[in-house]
RNA sequence: GCCGAGGUGGCGAAAUUGGUAGACGCACUUGCCUUAGGAGCAAGCGGGGUAACCCAUGGAGGUUCAAGUCCUCUCCUCGGCACCA
C-alpha cells in the first residue's frame, strides 16, 4: 500500500477543487442559509503565523458540515486594509501604502490557500477599493444627511507619535493602542458620529444575542449607563445657573458646595465675577497638563480652588453653597459639574475635609446593621489621613449595605436609608426620594453613558476621505452620491504632517474643488475615516458584492443576513462590535437593512501563544509560520492539531512536539482503507459508530472541536481493533472526518470508488436506535465508595441486579454484619448500597 | 472597588439532569518487531502502599445514598470598567 504523501494530496485536490468551482456559493433559495463568517484580517508585512489560521478553520470546519447538511453556507474572506499599521508599513519600507497592501495582501491569500479553506473567493473584499469604499461614504453621507456626523472643535485624544486624532475606542490606559504612547488632550477640528443616540438601543439589544456573556459583559461596562438626575443650582447675582448630574438627588439638601471640572465652559464666563480668577486660571492650566491616567488615578489626593465671589443657591432649601473648581470632577461625564454632599460621598467627603467644609447629614442608615471594619486608617499620608473604612452589614442577610467612613469625627454614608434633615421628605426611602426631590427642584430625569461619540477623523493619508466639501457660502455641503467614491488621491508624501490637517491638504488640485449647491469655490474636506469604517459594514458586502447601484441588494440581504456565525478575537469586544453593532441599527433605521443585529452568534477564537509563553511576533523570534507546518506534516494535520489543541475559545501554547498525535491519527485512517475494501456486512460498529455521529455533529455546532476529534479517535480505535466493518462505516467514518481534513478524506472518498466530491456528500443521520446496547456495566457502591462493578443485560430488573451484587465477595466484604439501609437503583449506571455500622 | 470568565495528572485536557474522576492526545516506562528509528505493534502510566486498601478536581465548611458538578465562606489567575458623581 501507498504512503500517506500529503503534499501531493493536498496540492491535487486544492487544484480540483479550484478547477471545479466547489466552493462557490450556491444561492439556491430552496435551502435554509448559513452565513458563517470570519473576522476579514488586517493584511500586515509580517505574514500570518499559526495563530491566524485556527478560528478560519473552525469557520470552514462548521461551514463544510452546514453545506452537507443541506444548508446554502455563505462563506467568504476579504482584507481590512485601510488604516495605520499598512500605512506605516509603506513609510517604512519606502513604497507607496497601495503597494504594500497588495503584496502582503497577495502573500495572505497564499498562506491561507496551502491550508485548503472553502472561502469563495469571487466574493473577496478589500476595504481599500474604491468600488467598496464608495459605501463606506455612502454611509457617512447618510449619516450626515440624517445629523449623526457633526463637526466638533473638542479637545480629543491626540498621539504625538501616530499623528493623528484618536477615538476613545483606540486607547488602552490612556495610552495609544498601536504605539503605546501616552496620548494628549488637543482641541481640535474633527468629525464626530452620534453613536451615544444609539446606546440606548445597544444596550437594550444585548441580552438577546447569543454571545459570549464575557463580550456581552464588555459593551455593558463599555457604554456605562446610569440614570439620575440634572439639577440647576442658580448663580446668585446672576441669570446664570450651574447644572448638575446626581445619581444621588435623595441627597440634595445634604449639598455644601458645587464643583466644576477645570474644563468647565462657564468658568470663562464668571472670570469677571470671580475675585481670585489668577488662582483658578493656575489651578485650571495645571489640571490641563495632566495626562488622564494622572487626572483620574483613584486615591488621588484631591486639590481645588474655591471661586471667590461666587456662590450658587441649593434649589431644594436655598442655602447659599460656595463653588469650587477641581480636577476630581472630569469635563466629560454627566455635565461636568456636581453638586458635593460630603456625608454621602466619600470623594465629597475628603475633599470637604481638607477644604473644613460643612458636612450635612440627610441618610439614615436602617437600623440592625453590623458595622465591620474594612480598613483602620493609618493617619498617615497627607494631614487629613485616612478615614477608616466599614461595612455596613445586615445582620440576617449578610447583605451590604453601604460605606461607612469615618475621619476626624465625622462620618460619610454612602448607602440607602431614610432621609433626615430634608424638610418635608424627612423619613422617606432614599430610593422613592429621587425622583420626588428631582421634580420638587424641576430637575429633570436623564441617562447618561460613559461611552463617547465616535471621534471619525483621522489626520492620515491611508484612508477613506470624507466625502464633503467645504464652501464659503453654503458651508458643509456634501458630495452628490453619483460623485461617489471620491477617490484618494496619489500624493508625494503620504507622511503625516502633524498639523492637524492629513497630508492630502497639500494636494491643492484634488482639494480645490467646486460646491455641489452653488457651483462657487469649495475645498475638499481632508481628514480620513478610521480603520473602523469600512469593518464595520464590509459583512454586507459579501452578500453582493459586485452590486454598482446599492450597498447590497435588499432581497439578497433579506435571504442571507444576518451572520449566523461570526468567529473572531475577544480582543474587538470594545471596538469592532461595538460600531458594527451602531452602524448596522444605523442602516436599519434607514431602511438599508431588515434586521436589527449583525451577527446573530459569535464565537471567541482563543490565541496560539508561542511555546515560550509570549505572543507569536517578529519581535520575539518565536513565530511559527502555518507554511512550514503545512510543508511538514500537511494542511489536514495542521487543521487537524489546531482544533484538538484545546477548548476553541481558550488561548493554548503552540507545541511542534505535540502535532504528531493529529498526525499519527490521520496515518491510522489510511492505513484502515485496506480493512475497509475488504468490506462485509459486518455491523458491529452501528453503536459506536452512530455515537460518533451524534457527537460530531453536536461538538461542531457548538465549537467543541477538540471533543469531536476526539470522539473520531475513539472511533477509529475501534475500528482497527474490530474483526471487519462495513465499506458503509468506513465511508461514513471519512465523512464525518471530512471538514477536519478535507484532503485526506477526498483521496481516501476516491479511493473508495466515489466519484463526486466528498464535500458534497450528505451528512450521515444519528439513529439513536442503532446505538441500544444489549449489555452495560453497573457499578456497585457501598457507603457511596465503588467496590465492584457487573456486566449485565440491560433489561435485568432491579431485583436481580440488587441480588447478583449482594452475593458478590467484593461487596458481601463491605456489608456483612451490618445492616442495610438503603439501595437506590440508577437504570443502567449503579447500584448504591447504604450500611449502617 | 464593580462586573464577567476560570482553577482537575508531568503536559493539553474530558466528564448528560449530581451517578464508576482523569475519556482522547502528548510525554514517559517496559516488551515485541526491526540493520536502524523521531516508524509500527502490545502493555503500563494521578499520588501513597508489596498488597488489602487509603488519599485526590485551589482551600474550608454544608446538602445528599452519591458532589469536579448544588449551597455558604475563602484564596489565586485572567478579561472589562473605574475619582463616571
Amino acid at each position: 500500500m501507498e504512503k500517506y504523501d500529503h503534499k501531493a494530496i493536498e496540492q491535487k485536490w486544492q487544484a480540483a477543487w479550484e478547477a471545479a468551482g466547489l466552493y462557490r456559493t450556491s444561492d439556491n433559495r430552496e435551502k435554509p442559509k448559513c452565513y458563517v463568517l470570519d473576522m476579514f484580517p488586517y493584511p500586515s508585512g509580517e505574514g500570518l503565523h499559526v495563530g491566524h489560521p485556527k478560528g478560519y478553520i473552525a469557520t470552514d470546519i462548521y461551514s463544510r458540515m452546514k453545506t452537507m447538511q443541506g444548508f446554502s453556507v455563505l462563506h467568504p474572506m476579504g482584507w481590512d486594509a485601510f488604516g495605520l499599521p499598512a500605512e506605516q508599513y509603506a513609510i517604512k519600507n519606502k513604497v507607496h501604502p497601495r503597494v504594500a497592501v497588495d503584496k502582503n495582501t497577495a502573500r495572505y491569500k497564499e498562506q491561507l490557500s496551502v491550508i485548503g479553506f472553502n472561502y469563495d473567493w469571487e466574493r473577496e473584499v478589500n476595504t481599500t477599493d474604491p468600488a467598496f469604499y464608495k459605501w463606506t461614504q455612502w454611509i457617512f453621507l447618510k449619516m450626515f444627511e440624517k445629523g449623526l456626523a457633526y463637526e466638533s472643535y473638542e479637545p480629543i485624544n491626540w498621539c504625538p507619535t501616530c499623528q493623528t486624532g484618536l477615538a476613545n475606542e483606540d486607547l488602552e490606559d490612556g495610552k495609544c493602542e498601536r504605539c503605546e504612547t501616552v496620548v494628549e488632550k488637543k482641541p481640535m477640528r474633527q468629525w464626530v458620529l452620534r453613536i451615544t443616540d444609539y446606546a440606548d438601543r445597544m444596550l437594550a439589544d444585548i441580552d438577546a444575542l447569543d454571545w459570549p456573556t464575557s463580550i456581552k459583559e464588555s459593551q455593558k461596562n463599555w457604554i456605562g449607563r446610569s440614570e439620575g438626575a440634572e439639577i440647576d443650582f442658580a448663580i446668585e447675582g446672576s441669570e446664570k445657573k450651574i447644572t448638575v448630574f446626581t445619581t444621588r438627588p435623595d441627597t440634595l439638601f445634604g449639598a455644601t458646595y458645587v464643583v466644576l471640572a477645570p474644563e468647565h465652559k462657564l468658568l470663562d464666563e464668571l472670570k469677571d465675577s470671580v475675585t481670585n480668577w489668577g488662582d483658578v486660571v493656575t489651578y485650571r492650566d495645571e489640571a490641563k497638563k495632566q495626562s488622564e491616567i494622572e487626572r483620574t488615578a483613584a486615591g488621588r489626593e484631591k486639590t481645588g480652588v474655591k471661586l471667590e465671589g461666587i456662590s450658587v443657591v441649593n434649589p431644594a432649601n436655598d442655602d447659599k453653597l460656595p463653588v469650587f473648581v477641581a480636577d476630581y470632577v472630569l469635563g466629560h461625564y454627566g455635565t461636568g459639574a456636581v453638586m458635593a454632599v460630603p456625608a454621602h460621598d466619600e470623594r465629597d467627603f475628603t475633599f470637604a475635609q481638607k477644604y473644613r467644609l460643612p458636612v450635612m447629614q440627610v441618610i439614615e442608615a436602617p437600623d440592625g446593621l453590623i458595622e465591620k471594619n474594612v480598613y483602620r486608617g493609618t493617619g498617615i499620608g497627607n494631614w487629613v489621613g485616612h478615614p477608616e473604612i466599614y461595612e455596613l452589614v445586615d445582620k440576617n442577610t449578610g447583605k451590604i449595605f453601604g460605606n461607612l467612613y469615618k475621619n476626624l469625627g465625622e462620618e460619610c454614608y454612602d448607602g440607602k436609608g431614610l432621609l433626615i434633615n430634608s424638610n418635608q421628605f424627612n423619613g422617606e426611602y432614599s430610593e422613592d426620594a429621587k425622583k420626588k426631590i428631582t421634580d420638587f427642584v424641576k430637575g429633570r430625569w436623564v441617562t447618561k453613558y460613559r461611552l463617547k461619540d465616535w471621534v471619525f477623523s483621522r489626520q492620515r493619508y491611508w484612508g477613506e476621505p470624507i466625502p464633503l466639501i467645504h464652501c464659503e457660502k453654503c458651508g458643509v455641503v456634501p458630495v452628490a452620491e453619483k460623485d461617489l467614491p471620491v477617490v484618494l488621491p496619489q500624493v508625494e508624501s503620504y507622511a503625516p504632517t502633524g498639523t492637524g490637517e492629513s497630508p492630502l491638504a497639500d494636494i491643492a488640485e484634488w482639494v480645490n474643488t467646486s460646491c455641489p449647491k452653488c457651483g462657487g469655490s469649495g475645498k475638499r474636506e481632508t481628514n480620513t475615516m478610521p480603520q473602523w469604517a469600512g469593518s464595520s459594514w464590509y459583512y454586507l458586502r459579501y452578500i453582493d458584492p459586485k452590486n454598482e447601484q446599492a450597498l447590497v441588494d435588499k432581497e439578497k440581504e433579506s435571504y442571507w443576513s444576518p451572520v449566523d456565525m461570526y468567529v473572531g478575537g475577544a480582543e474587538h469586544a470594545t471596538r469592532h462590535l461595538i460600531y458594527a453593532r451602531f452602524y448596522h441599527k444605523f442602516l436599519y433605521d434607514i431602511g438599508v437593512v431588515n434586521y436589527q443585529e449583525p451577527f446573530k452568534r459569535l464565537q471567541n477564537v482563543g490565541l496560539i501563544m508561542a511555546e515560550d509563553g509570549r505572543k507569536m511576533s517578529k519581535r520575539w523570534g518565536n513565530v511559527i509560520n502555518p507554511d512550514d507546518i503545512v510543508a511538514t506534516h500537511g494542511a489536514d494535520t495542521l487543521r487537524l492539531y489546531e482544533m484538538f489543541m484545546g477548548p476553541f475559545g481558550q488561548s493554548v501554547v503552540w507545541s511542534t512536539e505535540s502535532i504528531i498525535g493529529p498526525r499519527r491519527f490521520l496515518e491510522r485512517v489510511w492505513r484502515l482503507k485496506e480493512k475497509a475494501l475488504k468490506s462485509t456486512n459486518e455491523s458491529s460498529l452501528d453503536a459506536v459508530m452512530h455515537k460518533t455521529i451524534k457527537k460530531v455533529g453536536d461538538d461542531i455546532e457548538v465549537f467543541g472541536f477538540n471533543t469531536a476529534i476526539s470522539s473520531l479517535m475513539i472511533l477509529v480505535n475501534e475500528m482497527e481493533k474490530a474483526e471487519e466493518f462495513s465499506r458503509e462505516q468506513y465511508e461514513t467514518l471519512l465523512v464525518l472526518l471530512a471538514p477536519f481534513a478535507p484532503h485526506i478524506t477526498e483521496e481516501l472518498w476516491h479511493e473508495m470508488g466515489n466519484t463526486d466530491s466528498i464535500h458534497l456528500a450528505t451528512w450521515p443521520v444519528f439513529d439513536p436506535s442503532k446505538t441500544v446496547v444489549s449489555e452495560v456495566t453497573i457499578a456497585i457502591q457501598v457507603n457511596g465508595k465503588v467496590r465492584d462493578t457487573i456486566v449485565l443485560a440491560i433489561e435485568t430488573s432491579d431485583e436481580a441486579i440488587k441480588e447478583m451484587a449482594l452475593a458478590r465477595p467484593a461487596v458481601t466484604k463491605w456489608i456483612d454484619g451490618k445492616e442495610i439501609k438503603k439501595m437506590i437503583v440508577v437504570k443502567g449506571k449503579l447500584l448504591s448500597i447504604v450500611v449502617g455500622d
